[in-house]
DNA sequence: TGTACATCAGTGAACGCGCGTTCACTGATGTAC
DNA sequence: TGTACATCAGTGAACGCGCGTTCACTGATGTAC
């Protein structure tokens, strides 16, 4: 978080490494398609030599934990611009968010692993944190409010968020694994997604 | 597949090397928590020298490749024998072969990398072939009964089969990651699963 | 305004290790005759 | 039944490469006086 240059002579010292590291990683991450790439190519992408990313990351986990939350902050707003782009606590809100998570996480099936590899799963400070980020509460406020529209105020809309983010979530691991295409060649995972939640919904509204 | 050793001398040649590497890779799998076990180790573990392994695989990939195929067997196998234990086509099949895959997936998370992780989609030959032995077409021919015997015939037991698997699927990973216990203390995967096929299969039942 | 100095952000070379894989070999096994 | 030979399944040592990380260094920057 340095102050960027004033002038464009960026010669010595470059300014916003720190930043640039991230891109360079998640470009990185995005073109080889792994989370596996060489830190000096990472610094090298960002116009620097090889030691240089440890004056800014400890080492190389430091630095994807640093483009994991950068990505759970990008799949945040991409959620919070959807929401507001339907009626609050509306059916098609709730699908709405749904699909906006699989296209973000088929979207970038690296990112996916970054966040759901074993990786994640080691010495996460807050694991709050990045669920906040990412716009699952929006997800959860959502669904309190469809709830109270169709006089259900009494379920659980954490629970309920739970199963709708697991269809989103297991769908697009199957999605990203082709299977969609290979069993229903004419269907796509927005509209699995879609029908899903109307099913799902219906059988809440109706209190099973 | 060599056959295995008349006697327990199993001095110079050993036998059924290929096999043994192959839970070797598995167990190291299990107990390091990731795929990235050493080739050496395997082979260390199955009393073998560091090169013998590559008389019976190409290469690293391709014995992971047989441990995914042995993961996907035992997989298979567990889903036939909790389908015996219901009546066919009922719910309550429907729920215990999810819970059944939860089982299998979150109780090996290391398998679900395999399964589930970027090196699966590379080179492989029959992608039908997996999906076979793992026992997803007992899903789909229960689901199948299910809908015959609610007067639903004419419901895509494929189409439904799929959204039931992708629930199972996410709960699967929400749990791995903690998620469940962190939202929701009091509640368990298995019961998610199970209200969330209730509740589902009721809207599916309306048609809905 | 100018100078000395602490601090920071880079460089470039090299270390070192883990690990997949290969190579020339040797011991065991099965089979033709 | 015995012997020669092809083939197979191991050994053990070493190669080689990728890559994370360190180290002594140097150029740039900001600030106290």
């Amino acid at each position: 978080m340095t102050r960027p240059r004033k002038g464009p002579s960026r010669s010595y010292h470059h300014g916003d490494l720190r930043n640039a590291l991230i891109i360079a990683a998640a470009e990185l991450i995005d073109e080889r398609g792994s989370v596996d790439f060489a830190m000096i190519d990472a610094a090298r992408r960002a116009g620097v030599s090889s030691a240089a990313p440890y004056r800014h990351f400890k080492d190389k986990a430091a630095l994807l934990d640093a483009v994991l939350d950068f990505a759970l902050l990008v799949l945040g707003r991409e959620m919070e611009a959807v929401t507001r782009q339907h009626p609050a606590g509306s059916v098609a809100a709730i699908v709405a968010l749904g699909q906006a998570y699989i296209r973000f996480v088929t979207g970038h099936p690296q990112f996916y692993d970054l966040m759901w590899g074993d990786r994640h799963k080691r010495a996460d400070q807050d694991p709050e944190h990045g669920l906040k980020s990412s716009g699952f509460y929006l997800l959860v406020d959502t669904v309190q409010a469809w709830c109270d529209s169709v006089g259900r105020g009494d379920e659980d809309a954490l629970t309920v968020s739970i199963k709708l983010w697991a269809m989103a979530h297991g769908l697009s691991g199957i999605a990203m694994h082709d299977h969609v295409e290979r069993f229903l060649p004419q269907a796509d995972v927005y509209s699995l997604l879609e029908s899903s939640t109307y099913t799902f919904l219906e059988g809440v509204r109706r209190g099973v």
